[in-house]
DNA sequence: ATAAATGCGATGATCACACC
DNA sequence: GGTGTGATCATCGCATTTAT
């Protein structure tokens, strides 16, 4: 990473110094003027004649001298390559899958396209792009590339998105809807009526705007989909395939998806050559995010590895494709790559433990989020004082976990008194710090966070020097490596009294052994679950969410949670004249979301509601401290 | 006359660099 | 190392031009 980010600055320097001094004194000049001259005017002049293939080559003399490895690009790489301008972009499919109600997530995933939920590519680099599309022979169907040939089937696309392949073709020949079609007319009424064209921009913003997860979200989101990764028309105006041709009483599922992006790619390339001709920026309607991703899928470059997935969409992001097109454009020439075949069965087997640790992952999360949900509830039972239907909430989460999803029905407040139940709750409840064994086999969702906290740490730990951190036991006294981190956690147990943030040591480990019974292999993952931090307000962070921050992974909110918390608590023994209060991301993020997704119109409202429910919030969080409550002197300042 | 293609300014995000 | 600033990039959408 530090070197990587070093190699770019080097080359950063190395390349505007040379730039001024190749151009001394006149263009020296040249360059200041155009910098007052504002962002757009790029001088035509110099742009024109040869000067650039002339500087590149003196460049690539001087990067030869340097290190030849990863550089990224500079200015003026950008006139050396023709650049594509995609009018079907992934932008609007990305924005828009990033704000999904599960229920829509569900919709989606039912309809098939559930690999496209987490869909990371928010740009597509345009040097790159250009290249690939010129790349594409339509009548074989091919990518020719320098080193060898990609061919492109339909099956290719099911490989890219993981999309439904079924037996019936999209644009059917018969029985399609008319545009004066009822259902059409009552599509159209979702936008303005005086939107002379529908863009895909409109369409996703409706998707945004509204929370529906019926037939007409089906819709929209299916020509959002189709419009984005497949091609729409001039001007981003979308093409009403989708509407005129999937009917009511049609299985989404049935349609050959595949081979409707398939023929967007082909025919989508009409007079390509007339397009290009002495062009700088070549117009394409087609499926670029597609044509990019098998280029991608099926070639490896060396200097950057990445790991194949099916479906492809899946591994790559708006970041690497970047990345990959910076090490391209400065090899001077795009292609010089190694062709990939189909994958290998030694990477398909990865395959499956992805999908394992996937799972293994999501349930994590729900545990978590269970043990949050808890706390909260318990926190403010404390305050409404044996609130009636706080309790009951506490008893419906409990139920939740006790049976399986597609049993559970909420009950009246009478059927609560089901004695057995109450019984198995008040157990649950009791052994909510301490375990009990259960021989239910529905128990097993219980396996509460904190029974996975207790597991004893083993010998098997791999990299013991990082997770050490608030997994040694009372008992694990021996353990040296752990001790830093420990130390530094206590280290406000020092500063003031006691603390309300404390690692999990364990109170109990009677069972222990019994745990580590029915634990067994499950020992490493355990670990990785192992509750690592919580506080009274209910932030916790288990060992995973810091573990593993490989490159372009996300920090998880949970992580600058528990931040926000230490330094909450830091800040009450500070001796500064006013306190400050970081505030968690769960109350900023719906918030600021919301504003972002609110109509300009109803901007206003929406942010002042916003600041009704943050003062709720916050009163919630600020109970014991009134004078803070008070917010005088208050000054919100954010960090992003 | 209309539809499609193209040009181009506006915009926001990101990058590289100078300066503190 | 952090921050401010200008350059560059990717995208959008309107206006204009060109093709049918």
């Amino acid at each position: 990473m530090k070197e990587d980010r070093k190699g770019k600055v080097n080359e950063g320097e190395l390349a505007d110094k040379e730039y001024l001094e190749v151009s001394e004194d006149e263009e020296k000049k040249t360059y200041k003027r155009k910098k007052v001259a504002g962002k757009r005017k790029v001088d035509k002049a110099q742009e024109a004649g040869d000067d650039d293939i002339q500087n590149s080559e003196e460049e690539e003399e001087r990067t030869g001298r340097e290190e030849p490895i990863e550089t990224n690009t500079t200015r003026k790489n950008t006139k050396m390559f023709q650049i594509l301008r995609g009018r079907a972009t992934a932008v609007k499919l990305y924005e828009t899958m990033k704000s999904l109600s599960t229920e829509r997530k569900k919709m989606i995933m039912e309809m098939g396209f559930g690999d496209l939920i987490y869909f990371q590519i928010g740009s597509i680099p345009t040097k790159l792009a250009f290249f690939v599309v010129n790349s594409l022979d339509t009548d074989t169907m091919t990518l020719n590339l320098p080193n060898g040939k990609i061919p492109i089937l339909p099956e290719t696309v099911k490989e890219i998105f993981g999309i439904p392949m079924g037996e019936t073709m999209l644009e059917r020949q018969r029985g399609e809807r008319r545009y004066d079609d009822p259902f059409i007319v009552q599509w159209r009424k979702q936008f303005p009526a005086n939107l002379k064209r529908i863009t895909t921009t409109n369409l996703s913003q409706v998707i945004l705007e509204t929370t529906n997860a019926d037939y007409m979200f089906k819709m929209n989101f299916l020509m959002l989909f189709a419009n984005t990764m497949g091609c729409c028309d001039n001007s981003s105006v979308v093409k009403y395939t989708v509407l005129t041709n999937v009917l009511e009483n049609d299985n989404v599922q049935d349609i050959d998806w595949c081979s409707y992006i398939w023929e967007s790619a082909k025919y989508s390339k009409s007079d390509w050559k007339k397009a290009i001709k002495d062009k700088k920026e070549v117009v394409y309607y087609g499926p670029i995010t597609f044509l990019m991703l098998v280029y991608l899928h099926y070639t490896r470059i060396a200097g950057m590895e990445v790991r194949r997935k099916v479906p492809a969409c899946k591994n790559w992001n708006s970041i690497l494709i970047k990345r990959r097109e910076n090490i391209e454009v400065n090899r001077k020439k795009f292609g010089q790559v190694e062709v990939l075949e189909e994958m290998s069965e030694e990477e398909e087997s990865n395959l499956k433990e992805e999908v394992y640790q996937m799972i293994q992952e999501r349930i994590d999360n729900i545990l978590s989020e269970k043990e949050i949900l808890e706390l909260t509830i318990d926190e403010n039972l404390k305050i409404f004082k044996d609130d009636e239907k706080l309790k009951n909430y506490k008893k419906t989460v409990w139920r939740i976990f006790k049976q399986p999803i597609d049993h559970f029905e909420y009950q009246s407040e009478e059927d609560y008194d089901d004695e057995d139940d109450i019984q198995n709750f008040e157990a649950g409840e009791s052994s909510h710090q301490q375990q009990k064994e259960d021989e239910d086999d529905n128990a097993e969702l219980e396996l509460k966070v904190t029974k996975i906290c207790e597991q004893e740490r083993t010998a098997e730990d791999k990299d013991a020097g990082n997770e050490n951190e608030g997994g040694n036991k009372s008992e694990n006294k021996d353990d040296n490596e752990a001790k830093g981190t420990k130390e530094a956690t206590n280290q406000k147990n020092e500063t003031g009294e006691s603390s309300h943030q404390h690692l999990k040591d364990d109170e109990d480990e009677q069972d222990k052994s019994e745990k580590n019974k029915d634990a067994g292999n499950d020992n490493e993952d355990g670990n990785k679950r192992e509750t690592v931090f919580s506080d009274k307000d209910g932030n916790m962070m288990m060992r995973m969410s810091i573990q593993s921050l490989a490159p372009s992974l996300e920090v998880e909110t949970p992580v600058i949670d528990v931040l926000a918390s230490i330094l909450n608590n830091e800040e009450q023994f500070s001796n500064r004249t006013f306190k400050r209060h970081y505030i968690h991301t769960g109350m900023m993020m719906p918030g600021l979301i919301e504003i972002k997704n609110a109509k300009p119109k109803d901007k206003e409202k929406v942010i002042s509601k916003q600041y009704d429910v943050f003062q709720e919030v916050l009163g919630i969080q600020m109970k014991q401290d009134c004078q803070q409550m008070q917010m005088e002197d208050v000054d919100l300042v954010y960090h992003l």
